[in-house]
DNA sequence: ACCTTTCGTTCTGTATACACTTGAATACTA
DNA sequence: TAGTATTCAAGTGTATACAGAACGAAAGGT
């Protein structure tokens, strides 16, 4: 029941990497953590070492940088976790239970870009947490969770990313919905890859300024 | 340089894993291996727990058990790693160097189907591994590895899987190499989907065959 | 000024020590 | 004899100890 040491360290770290705690440069190190932590080296090791396989960290001579992508190396993560989404809304529109369109309509039609953006957003994560959830392939929503981690992390580098307009995603989400409540996988997949290129072409962009500012 | 006792841990037991080293329902126990290794207690511990991360090992009440999957959830790491596959073959025909096109073309026409059917059957394992590598997308690689250890493992279990015609496998990644020769990432990708959904076929029959036997 | 060299500190990986838990075998009782 | 304590060996997670490597700063020579 009591969560070990390891597992303690690994959760609050991971939730540093993803919430921008770090600076994209710091270096984490073994002693360190483990003073601030009040656990011995042992354990942490252990939990940055799982960060590393997560593809989070990076070992460096001395400690543990934060994994630094290429700007290809990150299309690579939009495109393969685009790939997988795709494929998990194709199989929702093939196994979702009823109880899965439940709680997919919820969340497909809840969300009035009206509301406060931030809670829209999350509205817009859980959805997408439902859709992969409907798709009854636990392989598939791990490797997406991995996914998911690695670019938040990755991203954090480029500064917040200007996000894409939140009525566009709605009906987007929306039109995905029918395909799934319909039974259609191949609407469902094909219309998940164009919602899921629509984020990585404003990525590019977001690059491309990104670069022109720094020059 | 000097690879760490860590890894060298990991590596023999994930080869034994593979190999079938174990028996189905072997408990591994870090106390017994850092034993056998001449190693101690720590290195090993961080192997084990990576295996178990790597969906080869399940923690038991004391020491490691090999993880036992269902038919549903090795269906669904089939079903994962071929829609990595398809879009590899899709990304590879649109990606490839000449150098790439040329390793592929020897793969894909060279193995006759009168040789020795292991040569055969390894060659057919690189020509995978180059369409893999022809993507250039590394995250999708490093994914792929990960379910191929897991497949081989939960395989295991089920008995020597018979294997398909060689033939008509030579024959499908001759076609798969010729659509990505021709750049044509949509073939590319529908046969290769097609290409895997026969060997996820054959298992279906497998488990059938298998359960109708030990009924 | 510019290389070396040296030395001390810090970090690394592994081994060992420790306290705690668990499972099975034994001994005991009714 | 059946059921219940008791005991003990083995495993668990974490802490600590230790030897070796690597960096950085101070000291020295040209």
């Amino acid at each position: 029941m009591a969560p070990t040491a390891r597992d303690t360290v690994y959760a609050a770290v991971l939730s540093r990497l993803a919430s921008g705690h770090y600076a994209p440069d710091a270096i984490l190190i073994p002693g360190q953590l483990s003073e601030e932590f009040g656990v011995s080296r042992t354990p942490v090791r252990e939990a940055l070492a799982f960060l590393e396989r997560d593809g989070l960290l990076d070992a460096a001579q001395r400690g543990y940088a934060i994994t630094r992508r290429s700007e290809e190396g990150i299309l690579e993560l939009f495109e393969a976790r685009a790939r997988l989404d795709a494929f998990a809304a194709e199989a929702a529109a093939i196994r979702r239970s009823p109880i899965d369109l439940a709680g997919l309509d919820d969340l497909s039609r809840g969300p009035r870009t009206t509301g406060d953006p931030e809670q829209v957003r999350s509205t817009l994560g859980s959805w997408h947490a439902h859709v992969r959830a409907a798709a009854h392939n636990s392989t598939v929503s791990a490797l997406l969770s991995r996914l998911d981690s690695q670019i938040k992390v990755s991203m954090l580098r480029y500064g917040d990313s200007r996000q894409r307009e939140l009525g566009v995603c709605v009906e987007e989400h929306a039109a995905i919905f029918d395909a799934i409540r319909d039974g259609d996988g191949t609407r469902a997949h094909a219309l998940m890859l164009a919602h899921l290129e629509h984020d990585r072409d404003l990525r590019i962009r977001h690059f491309a300024e990104h670069r022109s500012e720094t020059l």
